[in-house]
DNA sequence: GTAGATGCCGTAAACGTTTACGACCGTACC
DNA sequence: GGTACGGTCGTAAACGTTTACGGCATCTAC
């Protein structure tokens, strides 16, 4: 076992300075600093992390939680690898590591995270998938754990800080974009669980459809699972409406694939029978064809920008990242394909 | 802060008494059991993880390393996610917790994994996205962290587990199928980088045409990202050859999107054009059209059987799992689909 | 009735750090 | 030459657990 105390004997120094040395205080020589930092890179030392975990009280690691669920959005395609870059090269300016926590899908959420908590593996918390009502939020907040939410939720506890994609801008602009060629029955496929950002995007879509004074019809609001599978069957129930849709919109990058599927199953295609707009421009959205009509963002970017709101709401990185609580909505580019080219005549 | 001291003054017991109820420990009388679970429950006491690792030198954590880069083989999310789970119900047995460690794409792997174990963050690790020459396992051989590679490696350390998807039986048996319906010139797509399974992929390959005494053809065998990109450009490549294959094996499940796309561009058609065979069958496998055929496997099993292996190497566990060191190659089962429908008349 | 065994519990040391405190030395200043 | 002070370092306590050890009952067996 290579400990500071083997270490310090090793130097014939007391483990206080050997300690001080190593974490940069300034009542220790530069003489001797020097000397201990080579024998400790020499020898491989590094501190125990249990053992300055119990004496500072603080793990210094950054847990991460996502749904290893199959049914959630927002965790296909490489969404997620893409926003952990981004977090963590926020974190590695302070010596922070990111650990991942994945939900098994049996377990209940808050269960997980309560247990997480308790056992302090973690000394602060990125939390995604926030559902409408969320209890994992009024246990962190209650247990006084700095967290960020990536997601809106309606939980009413005290004020954290949240960072969520444009769900309902992106819903507008899409509503937008096609009315301005000429729809009129615009249909919307929206998740069937309780994920808030199911209601954020519905919201952007009816918002949309008052402006052009168009009346909301519910029965063309579909509901289905976040995945290619729950593409396919928006595209099988659009396809047995009576008085079927011109275009659609959809919440979740996946559900692209399954649609496409489905429509090509019934002799059409995207863009000339049927316009589409999708979620986000995943790597695969590329390779679409026709080209999916989508939202671009930098998933590095918005790892950047969960972590630094991350840390500025925790206690000593205030003055580095002096933005206060945070509540940000992540802007989304359009992406123009040939999914929505479908014009219509104006009645 | 809950501590053990304030949970056994409150019930006014010594804390010796507190911590051998809590644990299970046989010196107890049932009865103050009882009464120390009871409070224990009640106040929401869990013990301190930090001191409980430091004094015992156990974490009860296992460490899963993933590389978040997105040019390595192997690393799309939705393949992660179900193997989590499946690693998730063998440690949950023993109360071990699960955490992902996201290596950085611009930090060296060895590196990050030293980091990792120096600061003795977890007990053992799964390391996965092997390469043929890995420094990670020799870093764990030396430190005697007990660990299980997802994938094989040539690296010469001493003997460690591992757990490797059948890549050569899959490119042999491809190749078998392709051969059976009239090929002869067989392209293979294999990864451009010095990860392991791509040699393993390519060995499949050669011996499978030895097999049917098909000379081996380097110009045919093309290196690309392991990705919907690379897909795309091996298409791109196969186009070009000036004595075009009529069919290609690849290894890796995103590449049929890419090379889809690129065949569609030039007006050809996976199954009549060209076949193609390629890897897992993700789920966006199914929503491909033409239908891609590839080969299935159980994620969730493959989870189950890692985390049992890597348990059977770790001291304490070794009776409740005796399968020794595991060696073990995950079989993979042909599904087949109307990529490769195409056949050629017998020269 | 005594010896030994057993069941239950308290005491205290130990894990590897960090850090408050005080000691020591040298220098500067009056 | 004494005092004050800054720079450098050693000492020891503390963080929250677990566990070896010993002690005190109670019980069993002779």
């Amino acid at each position: 076992m290579m400990g500071i105390k083997r270490l310090a004997q090793h130097l014939d120094i007391s483990i206080g300075t050997v300690s001080r040395a190593l974490n940069g205080r300034p009542d220790v020589s530069e003489q001797t600093r020097r000397r201990v930092l080579e024998a400790a890179a020499e020898l491989g030392y590094v501190a125990n992390q249990s053992g300055r975990s119990l004496r500072q009280g603080t793990t210094q690691t950054i847990g991460f939680m996502i749904e290893s669920g199959a049914d959630t959005a927002g965790n296909s395609d490489n969404f997620f690898l893409g926003v952990f870059e981004g977090v963590q090269t926020v974190l590695g300016r302070h010596n922070l590591d990111l650990v991942v926590l994945p939900c098994p899908s049996d377990e209940d959420p808050a269960q997980y995270l309560q247990r997480i908590v308790a056992r302090r593996l973690v000394d602060a918390l990125i939390i995604s998938a926030t559902h409408r009502r969320d209890r994992r939020i009024e246990l962190l907040d209650s247990a006084r754990i700095p967290f960020i939410a990536l997601g809106r939720s309606q939980t009413t506890a005290g004020d954290h800080p949240w960072l969520d994609l444009d769900f309902e801008g992106v819903a507008g602009r899409a509503v937008d974009r096609l009315v301005a060629r000429g729809h009129r029955r615009i249909a919307a496929g929206v998740p069937s669980n309780d994920i808030n950002l199911g209601f954020v995007y519905l919201e952007g879509y009816r918002a949309a459809l008052l402006r052009h004074g168009i009346p909301y019809d519910p029965a063309i609001v579909i509901r289905a699972a976040s995945s290619e599978q729950g593409g396919y069957q928006i595209g099988h129930e659009l396809l047995s409406l009576p008085d079927r849709p011109t275009a659609v919109v959809l919440h979740y990058e996946m559900m692209a694939i399954g649609l496409y599927r489905r429509l090509a199953e019934a002799g059409l295609t995207p863009g000339r029978d049927l316009a589409v707009i999708g979620f986000r421009e995943s790597p695969l959205a590329r390779f679409l064809s026709p080209t999916l009509t989508c939202f671009r963002m930098s998933l590095r970017e918005l790892g950047i920008a969960l972590g630094e709101s991350l840390l500025a709401s925790m206690p000593g990185f205030a003055e580095t990242y002096p933005q206060g609580i945070v509540h940000r909505i992540w802007p989304m580019e359009l992406v123009e394909g040939e999914s929505d080219a479908l014009r219509l005549p104006r009645a």
